[in-house]
DNA sequence: TTTAATTTTTAGATAAGTCTAAAAATATAT
DNA sequence: ATATATTTTTAGACTTATCTAAAAATTAAA
């Protein structure tokens, strides 16, 4: 198992999580920032190996085998970033791209006992389930706060955008997972909203609020 | 910076810290177990790169440069076996093949965070001192306890063989670091020698001997 | 239902890292 | 000093992963 075959492969379950079915060589293209003639030519290779099920011009899905070899890589990139945040003092809009490298280490000990020494965490830094060793992982149906109306409370537990710059923006405002929230007004123009956290009254956009993910107290 | 160079300087730093002077390309490829025509390809690129001095059929040595980037990854190598050992709950044997994976991950943060969540370490697991930031390292002048005489005492510090079947025999054995020993007799014959460990009595080959580093106490 | 646009695949090229086999340089022995 | 052996380098080939450009299949539009 390569580099570029494990990136390939949890790309194809990142989508796939998204949209059910088979998946495009054109989104996968995008997600990895490669031609899609390259993806076309992974495909194949993976498809040998009886990872992906693929025929032509049809779209491409993991079998069983390559999901499980994708939710493990997602597994280790969420434990590792669970470490750096909890023992290393990384802020939580800097795991993520020492866990692009992180994630690729093999050995299953490791992971096991990176695991046991976390005390079996079960979500990431941003609010993302961990898969268990056979790839069961917590389907998220939490609701994203733009979709919260007038009066509606709820705690903050996950972020959709994990990019830095977004992630710099919370902290700013000191929104962080586990912190209550209430929506004061919403406001149709625009659909940005008010909303209170921690006592203080903040507003923010649409673009800001369709990024948090929300549990609904009431 | 890629894998392979650094695997490549990794090595040379390694056999020139044995002999002074220039590194031929035989001893490179014996120790990378590639080809000398491999190393040749490599030894003219990192040359163009400035961090080896090479000049054809002369042998190799590290720039100033390449010596800084070799022992910073010999640093991080060593940090992550203490980790293994002290956190994760790995034996001596196995740290260092997980140890070869981590040593790449490139984060100068993840490595200071570490250097301190593990208290400053000065040595790894198998006795070997590791390199602060700048490249500096504490050079081993420790004495082979093949070379001690009967009666002599001191304490294990270190191993020059970390093949996992040697330190699976010591542990075997109950031969550890920080264990005190004295030589009670020496068989010229096939320089073999009984020694005294923990209150017990044992015989080891010359084998053993010569591939444990002692801190001679009297 | 043809035509046009889009998506996907193929064909051919390139770069990194490796190999084998042959040539060149250096070291060793008679 | 000359012949022999060893070491090192070069030349050419192969694999993996990528790209561009062109062809083929599918989808959307007229
Ligand atoms: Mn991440
Ligand atoms: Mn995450
Ligand atoms: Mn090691
Ligand atoms: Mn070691």
């Amino acid at each position: 198992m390569t580099l570029s075959e494990e990136n390939y492969l949890k790309a194809i379950y990142h989508i796939c999580n998204h949209k059910e079915g088979g998946v495009s060589t054109n989104s996968i293209a995008e997600k990895m920032d490669t031609k899609a003639s390259s993806v076309t030519d992974m495909i194949k290779k993976l498809s040998e190996k009886g990872l992906v099920d693929y025929k032509r011009y049809k779209g491409t899905a993991l079998t069983q085998e390559g999901k499980l070899v994708a939710s493990n890589i997602v597994r280790k990139h969420r434990l590792w970033e669970v470490f750096l945040l909890e023992k290393l003092n990384f802020t939580w809009d800097e795991v993520h791209d020492v866990a692009e490298q992180l994630e690729h280490i093999k050995s299953e000990k490791l992971t096991d006992q990176l695991d046991a020494f976390l005390g079996f965490p079960t979500r990431d830094p941003h609010g993302d389930p961990i898969p268990d060793k056979d790839g069961n992982i917590k389907t998220v149906t939490d609701t994203l706060l733009s979709t919260l109306q007038k009066d509606d409370r709820g705690i903050i537990v996950g972020v959709k955008d994990s990019s830095s710059s977004f992630l710099k923006y919370l902290d700013k405002q000191e929104i962080a997972l586990g912190k209550k929230i209430k929506v004061l007004d919403t406001e149709p123009f625009d659909n940005s909203m008010k909303i209170k956290i921690k006592k203080q009254e903040i507003v923010i956009s649409n673009q800001i609020a369709s990024n948090i993910y929300i549990k609904k107290s009431n």
